[in-house]
RNA sequence: GCGGGGGUGCCGGAGUGGUCAAACGGGCUAGGUUGAGGGCCUAGUGGCUUAGUGCCUGCGCGUGUUCGAGUCACGUCCCCCGCACCA
């Protein structure tokens, strides 16, 4: 198959059939161009092998498809990786080992241009392996290493910024102190899932001192009956403005760098600290510091407020020191003791302060109070509010008076991949894309509301994301890619360069041909050709031909017309994409349809880096070939499910394939006869197959369309073959070919070889199928399922009786049985409810027959009894009497028969009686 | 926590109020088949029963709506994914 599969991929290059140039109606295509810092596994290009299947299935429905791919290679990862290989780092070697490349080559990659022109070149050949229909001649990669691109993402830039949808402003991030850089989730030894978490600081006085305390539950501070200090950290005594404030270490450094002006002014011991009394800022309660072990000087502050009514932690340690307090009462909840804290802490038998089940006490306190309970009148002006939906304002409330400041910590400790522990801090000045602003949201929510989502449940998916955008830091300062044109420290970071970039493939393909260059792509070229602007387009050094013929192929290829991708993209690249794309383009340049997939599977199970289980692209089409992945893919999952590559439905496909050229072989020694029965339902057949194929592909539905097109097809003409001595030569042209051309989209090779049986030409330049209406023939399809029921029931009763059977009666239902039937099916097809049946029936004079009342019941309490397509006594009759069997076969008519066993004949159910 | 998607056979999964719960694929079992490299065909694959058209069980758990529920409603448990500057 793999030898197949090269000829007709040479075959295509050759005619240029994937080469798109304006002509006639156009769908766009794309998937989104891969990060290219490893080579291509199979769950990277699901995706692709979607939109191929588009791509091929539009062409041959007339339209001139257009699918073309690009290379990412912004962001860190792959400066990243070049910087651990030129520091020798050997787990980064065994990454690349493992992935297949060459001992040689490993060490050229602590260039990362190298690196990346390395990967790029292994896509490009496995994609042309894969034998996907990409215009290769509009292919490009991203960064300040294209300077033509870069031009692209500058332009981009400042427009956005002219019609001012970029702004400045602070902003948290996980930050290393030791790479002095902010650390992204898959730089990081741990704690790859930590969040940002707000914290509220209450500004609790000790005398001169500060004692600052940090909560996610401000409103408990109307509670806090004393605080807690570890007495075996040192503490470190701040200046702040006027103030001294008493912190850990961590919390220090913390704070420093979230803008807080910390002066270093001395050290305390925490026991040292034990036995003071602080005030709450919020009501003047008094509140003695006291010991705890639980206290971690790099959570928070170093200090802790206790709140023992609400807070399974701040009860046990209480508990373990003996010490006896009011406890306050602030949160009313339902089902809940006056101290939930104690509560819980006692059903789930915690003793100390150290109970690793502490944390889920606490976590269910909390999730009851937030959502179920209401502050008390203790809790002063926020007294019967509901916890939920009130934090904000008692944050803002408390920071208004000063009682509180904002501390923002990690979810979770966070390691950098340097082994140095990382904290929050505030990055001044950084570039933000206004994904927040109230106008762009709306236009980006009408563009949603008119494009095609597949599949539909996504869409709500969709809405929310962008519902709940907001302004998105748009730069960084490491790694590659393109500088922000205005302010060359920064480089735009990888989501913000890569939105309309599909706009960028039709200038790519002249940018290839060598017509246009670095020079002439100025922002008077974008304006005027993306944008339709009057600009001075002189300044962009080309003839004004060569602007009109690329304007010309903008203006026909856009918008896109279809982006698929994995369901990961949803709340990020592909809002992005929607979001730019309003931004900056008229509306009829807005995308029409976005699809996105699930992800691929390796023998059942999730791929991961942990497993270490991904399965590269190249493995699998050197083994099984493009077509067998396609269709196992294909076949296993559609809409957001995830699809399951499985080597043995690889193999299967393979079987198949060879069973297929064998049946296509076989046809031109095959002769022609008179359409039989057995012709007119294969006929029949394939125009159902047709129609699904077409209806499911329309909807994205792979594998339904998959379904009929191959299982479908390859079943009924297995069994048209089996059923048949004497086979019609042109009955199975007319299939094989058709076959040939509903398997495009799925296993193009394997269609052209079939389609090369009959035809010189390419299957790919074929028309789609239609219906042909002539060949419809529901009665024929009826009837060949009857037999086919009759036959199972045969076989069932002589498998029963364990007898080789000498011949077979069938006796057909009686007429009055037909009309029964027929009378209650069109009841219940006219949704006529169950209990007036039978009352209508037995009104019926026709029916006047001491069986119809039992007959009827049966028929109710299982209407599946009732045929889908009820035939005739006589069709039946003529039916069965072409039936195939290996025994003598006698049909008779209910009314002639002597069989007592003939009473039990029903409509669609003959009796039968086996002689042995 | 918020948001999205789910829980059906040995497995992947069809099935969105009534024609068959398990289509289609894979696996497994049995029988047949000169059958060239991980073959083909046929039948079977919840339980019981029987010369088939019967009965029971069954679609995470519970309750309800209905003549009828995997399918609708309410409650509950569990799983997966995203939560942002990271590809």
């Amino acid at each position: 198959m793999i030898e197949i599969e090269k000829r007709w991929q040479e075959r295509w290059h050759k005619s240029k059939i994937f080469e798109a140039e304006p002509e006639g109606k156009k769908y766009f295509v794309t998937f989104p161009y891969p990060y290219v810092n490893c080579p291509p596994h199979i769950g990277h290009t699901y995706s692709a092998v979607r939109v191929d299947m588009v791509a091929r299935f539009k062409r041959m429905q007339g339209y001139n498809s257009l699918f073309p791919q690009g290379w990412h290679m912004t962001g860190e990862p792959l400066m990243g990786a070049a910087k651990r290989i030129a520091a020798k780092d050997k787990e980064q070697f065994k990454i690349f080992k493992v992935a297949g490349v060459p001992d040689s080559v490993i060490p050229s990659f602590s260039d990362p241009e190298t690196m990346a022109r390395y990967f790029i070149g292994e896509w490009e050949k496995q994609f042309h392996k894969a034998g996907f229909a990409i215009d290769w001649r509009r292919t490009f990669f991203t960064t300040s290493l294209n300077p033509c691109y870069s031009a692209f993402v500058r332009w981009q830039f400042l427009r956005l910024r002219g019609m001012g949808l970029i702004g400045k402003g602070l902003h948290p991030v996980v930050y290393c102190p030791s790479c002095d850089s902010p650390t992204g989730s898959h730089d990081r030894l741990q704690g790859e899932n930590a969040t940002i978490l707000k914290y509220t600081v209450i500004k609790f006085r000790c005398g001169e001192m500060i004692v600052p305390a940090a909560t996610l539950r401000p409103e408990t501070t109307y509670g806090v009956t004393n605080m807690w200090v570890n007495p075996d950290t040192e503490y470190v005594k701040a200046r702040l403005g006027g103030e001294t404030w008493l912190l850990s270490e961590d919390a220090f450094t913390k704070l420093k760098d979230q803008d807080y002006a910390l002066a270093r002014a001395g050290k305390v011991k925490g026991a040292k600290l034990v036995g003071n009394v602080c005030t709450n800022p919020v009501n003047g309660d008094e509140a003695p510091i006291l010991p705890a072990s639980f206290v971690k000087p790099e959570n928070g502050t170093g200090i802790v407020m206790s709140v023992p009514s609400h807070a399974p932690y701040d009860h046990a340690a209480l508990v373990d020191l003996k010490k006896r307090l009011d406890y306050i009462h602030l949160i009313d909840t339902p089902n809940f003791p006056q101290h939930p804290a104690v509560g819980v802490c006692e059903e789930m038998g915690i003793r100390s302060q150290d109970d690793p089940k502490l944390e889920k006490a606490t976590n269910t306190v909390y999730r009851n109070e937030f959502h179920k309970g209401v502050m008390n009148e203790r809790c002063g002006k926020f007294a019967g509010r509901r916890v939920s939906g009130t934090k904000e304002e008692i944050m803002n409330y408390f920071g208004n008076r000063d009682w509180a400041a904002v501390l923002y910590d990690t979810s979770e400790p966070v390691v950098c991949r340097c082994k140095t522990p990382n904290h929050v801090k505030m990055i001044r000045n950084q570039w933000f894309i206004k994904y927040s602003d109230r106008k762009w949201k709306s236009r980006a929510l009408r563009c949603l509301s008119k494009m095609k989502i597949y599949p539909e449940e996504a869409r709500q998916w969709f809405e929310n994301s962008i519902n709940n955008m907001i302004d998105k830091a748009c730069a960084r300062k490491s790694g590659l890619g393109t500088p922000l044109p205005w302010d060359n420290n920064w480089i735009v970071e990888p989501l913000s360069d890569s939105t309309i970039y599909m706009a960028y493939y039709i200038i790519a393909k002249y940018i290839n041909a060598g017509l246009v260059g670095e020079n002439n792509l100025t922002d008077e070229f974008f304006d005027h050709v993306l944008l339709d602007r009057e600009v001075d387009v002189e300044r962009t050094g080309l003839p004004k031909s060569m602007l009109d013929r690329i304007k010309k192929e903008f203006d026909y290829f856009y918008p896109v017309d279809l982006r698929g991708s994995g369901k990961d993209l949803v709340p990020h690249h592909l809002c992005f994409f929607i979001y730019n794309h309003v931004a900056l383009f008229p509306e009829d340049k807005w995308p029409r349809a976005i699809s996105v997939n699930g992800w691929v599977r390796n023998e059942g199970q999730k791929m991961s880096k942990s497993l270490g289980n991904f399965l590269p692209l190249s493995d699998v089409l050197e083994k099984f070939g493009a077509d067998a992945f396609r269709v196992s893919i294909l076949d296993t999952a559609e809409g957001l499910d995830d699809p399951d590559f499985r080597s043995e439905n690889a193999m299967a496909f393979l079987r198949k394939v060879k069973r297929i050229l064998a049946a296509t072989d076989s046809v031109k020694d095959m002769k022609s006869y008179k359409k039989r029965t057995m012709d007119r339902w294969l006929l029949a057949m394939v125009q159902e197959r047709i129609r699904y194929t077409t209806e499911f592909l329309e909807q994205l539905m792979n594998r339904q369309a998959l379904q009929h097109a191959f299982h479908g097809m390859l079943g009924d003409i297995t069994k048209y073959l089996s059923k048949i001595d004497k086979p019609d030569r042109k009955t199975m042209e007319y299939a094989m070919e058709t076959f040939a051309k509903l398997l495009v989209p799925f296993a193009p090779h394997l269609a052209e070889e079939i389609h090369s049986k009959f035809h010189k030409t390419l299957v790919h330049n074929a028309k789609w199928p239609k219906v042909v209406k002539r060949y419809v023939d529901e009665s024929v399809v009826v009837g060949e399922n009857y037999l086919d029921n009759v036959a199972k029931d045969i076989n069932h009763i002589t498998k029963i009786i364990g007898k080789k059977p000498k011949s077979v009666k069938i006796v057909v239902a009686s007429g009055w049985k037909y009309k029964l039937v027929s009378a209650v099916k069109s009841h219940l097809d006219r949704g006529t409810p169950f209990n007036a049946v039978m009352k209508e029936i037995m009104k019926d004079m026709r029916f006047r027959r001491k069986e119809t009342a039992g007959v009827v019941q049966s028929l109710l309490k299982d209407p599946s009894k009732v045929p889908e397509h009820l035939l005739s006594a006589n069709q039946e009759f003529a039916l069965l009497n072409d039936l195939v069997f290996r025994a003598k076969v006698m049909v008779e008519h209910e009314e002639k028969s002597k069989e007592p066993k003939a009473r039990n004949a029903m409509p669609g159910k003959p009796a039968i009686v086996v002689v042995t």
